[in-house]
DNA sequence: GTGCTATGTATTGGCAGCCAACATATAACT
DNA sequence: AGTTATATGTTGGCTGCCAATACATAGCAC
């Protein structure tokens, strides 16, 4: 699948894979390979500028790590995050139900939880 | 909602309400506002140009059609276009799994059909 | 008979947002 | 020694939708 499908929706997965906690870039993105089932492969330079917008906005908070000689940029969700991951997940219901009604009408509208 | 989330799924919107028979630009726009519950308002700068693509593609044909002094043109659905809209039925399916186990992991695995 | 709204088609310029490509470094495995 | 995995970041570009604009007919209200 195209990736570049996630447009609109990235900052709702990006939050939704921190909400149990603190996560660096490169193990957000295996979260997110891993919990699409392999389909969505975020690149680098489509979420380090949106973990920067995140935090601009309040939404995450980052902090440097040390690992051995390595270091890593860790990300939390804030509360603001939080609620507006909430408000992420309703979006995604609605749109999912309108585009859905679109495409398969007569069928039950449901969303995609 | 923000239309602009509609992003990639347009082509299988214009598709899907041209599946029961041909309609003109503006009825199209009529059409997803209404099987949307009135949350996608399409507007004229979009769907033309996607319209143009569509019939260039061979996924429709276009017709003028007269009504008293006013011309229309009516979009009708190509052989052709009634595969690509299967295929965008499912790329949506996809889609909607993929996005949803990210943003509500733990939840049963659906598609918004 | 005049304005307003609905119906109808179409183009252009802009911009948000994602991606490819590039740059760089440590660590582990073969 | 070379390749892969781990790790962070920037820049330039392109796709695709939208706002604004333009124009024309038709119907209704006043």
């Amino acid at each position: 699948m195209r990736a570049d499908r996630v447009r609109g929706h990235l900052d709702g997965l990006l939050m939704a894979v921190l909400e149990q906690g603190p996560l660096h870039g490169y193990a957000i993105i295996t979260a997110v390979q891993q919990r699409s089932g392999g389909v969505l492969d975020l690149r680098t330079g489509t979420i380090y500028p949106a973990l920067n917008k995140l935090e601009r906005l309040g939404l995450l908070t980052s902090s440097w790590e040390s690992v051995g000689e390595r270091r890593r940029r860790s990300y939390r969700l804030t509360d603001a995050g939080r609620r507006s991951l909430a408000e992420e997940r309703t979006a995604w219901r609605e749109f999912t139900v309108a585009i859905g009604s679109v495409l398969n009408p007569g069928a039950e509208p449901r969303s995609a939880i």
